[in-house]
This record gives C-alpha cells, structure tokens and sequence, in this order.
DNA sequence: ACCTGAACACCGTTCAAGT
DNA sequence: ACCTGAACACCGTTCAAGT
C-alpha cells in the first residue's frame, strides 16, 4: 500500500469531519481509516490539536484569495465576510473546527485578520474595536452557517427534512398562552425555506452593525 | 455525611464549571468531588447531556426577569442582551456550556427566545429573521464575554496579565511587512484595557446590526 | 429509593522497540 | 525515517447487585 503522508492523514481527517462532524475525528478511528495504528500518525503531528490546527489552515487559505484594495472598505468587507461564508458552506466541518480549534495557530488565519484590520481600520475603528468587530464577524458568521441544518457535517436532503419536521412539532407542542411566537414560528418552519435569501440577510445583518458603528464614530470624530 | 441531591450535583457542576472550566466537569471528576462513585450521578441525571442542560436553565433563569412591555423595542432589547452579557460575566462557564449543551430544552433558554422573538417581532422582523437575530445575538454576546480574558474560568489577576503578555509577544514576533496592524495591535496588547468600554462597544455593535435592518425593512416597507 | 462494583467500549498520549 | 505493541490515565454508560 502507499505510504501514509502528512497530507494523506490531514485529508483523511477532512473528510472525516465533512462527512461525520469533527467529534468523529479521533486519533485512534482516523488511524483506522487510514489502516495503520494510532501511534503513526504522531510521526506526522505532534498531537490532535495540531491535526485540527492543520485542517483549520487549509481550509482557510481560499479566505483572502480575492483582495482588491482599491475598492471602498464596505466592499472589501463584504467580499471577505462572503468567502468566509461560502468556504464554510462548501466545508460543513469548518464552523466546528474554528470552536476547537487553536486558530490562532494558522497562518491563513492570521492572514485573514490582518486583511480585515486593515479594512476596518480604513473605516476608522482603532485596532482594538477592529480586533473585537474581526471577531464578532467570524463568530456571526459561524453561528449563521451552524443555523442551516443543510450546512451541517453528513446531512442528506432526507435527514435535513426530517430534522426540520422533528423541530417544528417540538416548537408547535409548546403551550402557546406562554410562548405565542415559538408557536407559530413552529408552523412557517413547516415548509423549506431559502439558502440564498437565508445568508443574504445574515450577512446583510452582520456587517449593518459594523457600518453603523463605523457612521456613529464619524458622526462623533467632526462633532 | 448529608446524602447527594440532584440540586448538590447541579451546585458542584456549577462550580466545577466556573472554576475550571466546562471540560473539567466530567462525570467521574464531579462524583470524585462530591465523595459518590460515578454512578451516583446517574440516579440524579439521565446522563451527562442532561446534567449540562440543567446548568443551562439555572443559569439562564436570570435573563428575563425584567421584562418592560412598555417600554420602546430597542429599549427592551437592549434591556435583554445586556442581561444575557451581565449573566455571562458573572458565570464565565456560561458562554462554554450554551454552546456544549442542548439549550434548546432548557426552559429558561426557551422563555428568553420568546421575549426575544416578540421584542423582534414589534421591530417589524419575520419570525424566522427573528429566529436568525436571537441566535446572532447569543452567539455575539458569547463571543464578547469570550474575547475578555478576566470573563474566562478560573482566571486569576495575574494569570491574565500573564496571558495578555504572552498574547501581546506573539503578536509583535510576526513578521511586521506582513502582518503591520497585528504587530501595532500587539503592542497596544500591553496596557490593560477597560472592560465596561469593552462591552458597551460591544453590545452597541451588535444592537446596531439589529437596528440598522430594521430601519432598512421599514424604509422598504413604506416606499 | 438511592447507591456501589464490575465491566464495556471508547479516548489521547508516551515510550521502548522494531524495520 | 517511519511505524508498531503495550501500557497509562483518562472518558461516559449499562447492568446487576446491594442496603
């Protein structure tokens, strides 16, 4: 058989999560995909949280692909949020593996922070309140990926269907005198709602607070 | 010796959470502190999924006590993420067990959604934009009281200073034609920083979002 | 009703040994 | 250089048995 490789293990793991959720990821069940023994894989990585290190870095890497400095910062803040969201949507396993993983450790991380100081520095923020909002957007956009069923590690059409029945029965089950609202809402998500319009006013939501803030410090700045 | 209560198990989790860290709360770990064998605890809890649930709803029990049906929606909204952010401050094993346990059974959770939906609701949002902004503004609010290192367990004044230390020398070791505003950032790392600053930034930013879509839909609406 | 003992099927990791 | 075997110190959970 062909020999295990750095990059052999890493893409194992990647599948793994896309396809399984990232607590599938076990050093000891990765082994036995790859058909060695647990301990081989330490040869490649020093421990599991490199591993995960790892895959955060690769698959951030298409983050910061498409800079275009000459553009307004609003702009090159929304392009950077979207390929944030589309390469999580692309990879289930990336909301999951930016929680726990050390990211920090990832040099395309790291990149990806840095183009976006630089943006919102251009919006007037200090470096400070960028480093707070650069986190605020990943996390937004984390927490928008994780709220679409059909974006979660190994979920086909069926199970995504049934998983939206299972929670509108349990939302429609509620006493509707003390939670009127969750009722109802129990009854819209009866019927599928759209991806595209979904992320579009998410990511709409998202960088609205960050405009209005940067408005508000100009609006200050010349008082 | 005063027999286990499921009330003292929930008491000893808290702590153990809020002292070391969510992950230090495992079954045997809690039982050893509280003098049982591990199996004791499963008298008092289902199981671990449960227990965590449980920790949750106590926790959460403090968001919605004051609600001001009279007051303006934005008013109220900022009434409760501001409760969301002071109870996560108190409880630095909050923001970690919201996103390890299942929140959506815990009734506290629940009720605090409702208030959140029909506050979102009187803004002119949908039900399901609502949904979207409720768990945006968790997740924001976790991610704020994440980002401050003196909100994390277990975290001692000089383990923080440490830690911003260390924080601010890794930063200023990257390359500086690289990475310019992680560098200059790493530098203003060496100060201390204003917490109350911090999260009234903070809880701006992500009310700001909230409003900033409302105003939008409004203008929409009406043209 | 409330708790224990023994067992099962998992983890990550170290360390000495093999080729 | 690259991998294995055995061992250590952990997990959550089940199930039969004790009081």
């Amino acid at each position: 058989m062909g020999k295990l490789t750095r990059q052999a293990v890493l893409e194992g793991a990647l599948r793994l999560a896309d396809e399984e959720g990232v607590e599938a990821v076990t050093i000891r069940r990765l082994a036995g995909e790859l058909q060695v023994t647990p301990m081989a894989l330490y040869w490649h990585f020093k421990n599991k949280t490199e591993l995960l290190t790892a895959a955060v870095d690769h698959l951030m890497a298409g983050v910061i692909a498409d800079v275009r400095p000459d553009r307004d910062w609003r702009e090159r803040l929304r392009v950077i949020v979207e390929a944030l969201v589309g390469t999580m949507r692309a990879h289930p396993s990336l909301p999951a593996l930016l929680q726990v993983a050390d990211k920090e450790q990832a040099e395309s991380f790291t990149r990806a922070t840095e183009a976006t100081l630089d943006i919102l520095a251009e919006a007037g923020f200090t470096l400070d309140e960028g480093y707070t909002i650069a986190s605020y957007l990943l996390n937004g956009a984390v927490t928008l990926v994780h709220g679409r069923l059909d974006c979660r590690a190994g979920m086909t059409p069926e199970k995504v269907a049934q998983e939206r029945r299972m929670h509108a029965l349990r939302l429609q089950a509620l006493p509707p005198d003390c939670f009127p609202r969750l009722v109802e809402y129990g009854r819209t998500l009866e019927e599928p709602s759209d991806a595209e319009e979904y992320f579009s006013f998410g990511v709409d939501l998202l960088i609205a607070g960050v405009e209005a803030m940067a408005a508000k410090k100009a609006r200050e700045g010349t008082a």
